[in-house]
DNA sequence: TGAATTCTAACCCTTACGTCA
DNA sequence: GCTGACGTAAGGGTTAGAATT
């Protein structure tokens, strides 16, 4: 059925991508306008994507586990991505479609395309099932790929084209949501149903997520390693200490304990020597006077992340974002 | 004005399918 | 040809925020 949305669609389509995602023909007749034309006006007018690379209602990882020191570094992980490392302009992509707007190579089903490198071996019979298929019935969400028509129990699995999964991931690299207009504008474009990029972009996410994850995995264990060992080097420390308290008479041929500082303005731990000059006084009472002179150079708790110089190697992602 | 209800969109988990080795 | 691993499109359920009543 021919819905307002369609007359939306064809009203964007004879703009280029990144301008039919930013208009807005209000002539939509549902009620969510102004959410969606605030979320335009920060996604297409200002060109600023959400702050968040997940502005999701529950809590990510970072968020649970805020590391005060990787925070720029960790929300610059999901940008840039180049999963394809074919990035076509999406001119160039658009402009390979034409008037009709059918007869670019449209996603494939699989079982019809036969190979998943090529997908696009162009027989008019392939491009028309293409265009069918993908269009679908337009009605929204409800048929699923497999939904259409005839089978419930089948659903057959199309494959996105190289072009579209290129259109696609230009597009994330921008949005890694999209609203609707823009959903639907993209969904025309590359002759896919909203739901189908819907899909597509909530993929993508999760993969996105799934990789950030992994990261983060690497990272913490990376954490735990460094903090098991300076566990074992206070062990050991503790234990000359204790020695050292059981006989003191041996401390003056002792070295002296190495001793944890903090540098005030970075917060990172350093392990530091306390020289052989230094008295058994100022060794014993050093917590003691460290507590209550704020000066002295005092062994703190250990900073888990302080004493980390690990490089966090961003992620491929969403584009730049300040 | 605040509470209850409805709508919507995003997410997560899972499934099913296609491809490849 | 069969099989298991892997990638990914899609289904279904849940949730939170906005809009409506």
């Amino acid at each position: 059925m021919a819905t307002t949305d369609e007359k939306d669609n064809n009203e964007q389509m004879s703009l280029g991508l990144s301008l039919s995602l930013g208009l807005y023909a209000d002539n939509n007749n549902n009620n969510k306008n102004k959410n969606e034309q605030q979320q335009a006006l920060k996604l297409n007018l200002i060109q600023k994507p959400p702050p968040q690379p997940f502005p999701n209602h529950r809590l990510s990882f970072n968020t649970l586990f805020p590391f005060h020191d990787l925070s720029s570094e960790t929300r610059s992980f999901l940008r840039g991505i180049d999963v394809n490392s074919a990035p076509t302009s999406t001119a160039a992509v658009t402009a390979c479609e034409d008037e009709n707007g059918v007869s670019s190579p449209n996603s494939t089903v699989s079982s019809i395309s036969g190979k998943r490198s090529e997908p696009n071996g162009n027989d008019e019979n392939e491009a028309a099932e293409r265009a069918s298929y993908s269009r679908g019935s337009d009605e929204e969400d409800g048929g699923g790929i497999g939904g259409d028509a005839d089978g419930e129990s089948s659903r057959k699995k199309l494959r996105l084209s190289k072009e579209q999964a290129v259109v696609l991931e230009e597009t994330f690299k921008e949005f890694n949501t999209l609203n609707p207009k823009q959903k639907q504008a993209l969904a025309k474009q590359l002759n896919l149903r909203p739901r189908q990029v819907e899909v597509w972009f909530q993929n993508r996410r999760a993969r996105t997520k799934l990789k950030q994850t992994e990261v983060d995995c690497e990272y913490l264990k990376r954490c735990c390693e460094n903090l098991t060992e300076e566990n074992r080097r206070l062990q050991k420390e503790v234990q000359e200490l204790r020695a050292l308290k059981l006989s003191p008479q041996l401390y003056m041929h002792m070295n002296p304990p190495t001793t944890l500082t903090m540098c005030p303005s970075c917060e990172r731990v350093a392990v530091s020597s306390t020289g052989s000059s230094s008295s058994s006084a100022t060794m014993q009472s050093a917590p003691a006077s460290a507590s209550q002179n704020p000066n002295v150079q005092r062994p703190i708790p250990v900073n888990p992340w302080g004493a980390m110089s690990i490089q966090r190697r961003p992620i491929d992602g969403p584009t730049t974002r300040p």
